[in-house]
DNA sequence: GTTAGGG
DNA sequence: CCCTAAC
């Protein structure tokens, strides 16, 4: 008889990427029994699993006429809303139509494949920075619990699967790796990493913004303290990226963290050039009311919108409230099979 | 029974 | 997707 050959849907493909993440290539069945996993791959047998794997392997290290950049679902909608590659000259002012731009997009309808004009800024802009999240996404995702390390060529490995490096991108994650230790976020033993437990950077700068980001906390019990979010010594961003990573490490939900940990920094660095404080807060806000996962990222949103303007606590406020009634920051602990979208 | 690899 | 060798 014919075979039908169903073709692998986006939320088969992101459970399995999931899964590989959790338990690591080659425990297919693994994969296939988890229950977190299960529900979106049942009608796939563990082989299936792995040639799926081979093939979308094969697809990002092939530079053929494969120019898709292999986005998961999550990234598509974070790429689509990511329209200006910042160039390098500092723009006196973020035309408003630029946030406006990026916070139009409803991230309902994304489809993998489709004509939409995404930017391919991974391709040489600015790429450096972005392996951080992606170092962070790793040691998040492969941190095994008896050990608490990542060797590094998993960390490179689980990089290269997710995007295909370029000729010295190896190199520049290796960099970045002892960069990172040497700024104490992360810790190296062996030949692996982990994140750095106590941070002897001394200390708190407290935020002008004492009650922000603890009072609504409903989020589960996401160690969040104010410690985390500001150290002196490092900038905002960095703190960001670090904290939001140890909740993701926490909650072991590596891939949706990495993408908001995107958002943050590329908010971030929106933020920095100018001083537009009220986009930013619009579009954070928007972010997270379309999305269903940010929780901590809403956090964040308070506390950079505060941090950079005392002016925007009514706004603050205003959009807690209007978040807290859509519902949407139910995820943080569930079973975490409902994150992506649909 | 599972996985890796060739077909 | 199927088949097979190897573990």
């Amino acid at each position: 008889m014919g075979n039908p050959k169903q073709k692998w849907t986006a939320k088969e493909e992101e459970a399995l990427r999931a899964g590989i993440a959790k338990h690591g290539t080659g425990k297919w069945k693994n994969i296939q029994q988890d229950p977190e996993f299960n529900p979106h791959l049942s009608t796939r047998s563990n082989i299936d699993l792995k040639d799926k794997w081979r093939n979308m392997s094969v697809g990002s290290g092939e530079k053929s006429r494969t120019p898709k950049p292999k986005l998961a679902a999550a990234d598509a909608a974070v790429a689509a809303a990511v329209p200006m590659p910042i160039a390098q000259a500092p723009a006196p002012l973020p035309t408003p139509a630029a946030a406006a731009v990026a916070i139009a997009p409803t991230s309902t309808d994304v489809t993998m494949e489709d004509t939409k004009p995404v930017v391919m800024v991974g391709t040489e802009v600015k790429i450096a920075s972005k392996y951080d999240p992606m170092i962070f996404e790793a040691i998040a995702a492969l941190t095994r619990v008896e050990t608490n390390v990542v060797d590094i060529s998993a960390i490179i490995s689980f990089i290269e699967q997710r995007q295909e490096l370029p000729q010295n991108g190896r190199k520049q994650v290796t960099s970045r790796l002892r960069r990172l230790v040497q700024k104490e976020k992360l810790e190296k033993i062996q030949n692996s990493y982990r994140f750095k437990e106590s941070n002897p950077t001394t200390v708190t700068n407290a935020p002008p913004v004492t009650q922000a980001p603890s009072p609504k906390k409903e989020v589960k019990s996401i160690p969040l303290k104010s410690t985390d979010l500001v150290t002196s010594d490092e900038t905002v961003e960095e703190a960001a990226v670090s904290a939001a990573c140890r909740i993701a490490e926490a909650e072991n939900k590596s891939f949706v963290a990495a993408e908001a940990v995107k958002e943050v920094e590329r908010i971030l660095e929106f933020a920095e050039e100018s001083e537009s404080n009220l986009q930013l807060a619009n579009q954070i806000f928007e972010k997270c009311k379309q999305n269903t996962f940010v929780g901590f990222v809403y956090d964040y949103a308070i506390f950079i919108s505060v941090s950079l303007s005392a002016n925007l606590e009514s706004q603050v406020s205003k959009a807690k409230q209007s978040s807290k009634n859509t519902g949407s920051l139910d995820m943080a602990g569930s079973q975490g099979e409902t994150v992506m979208l649909s």
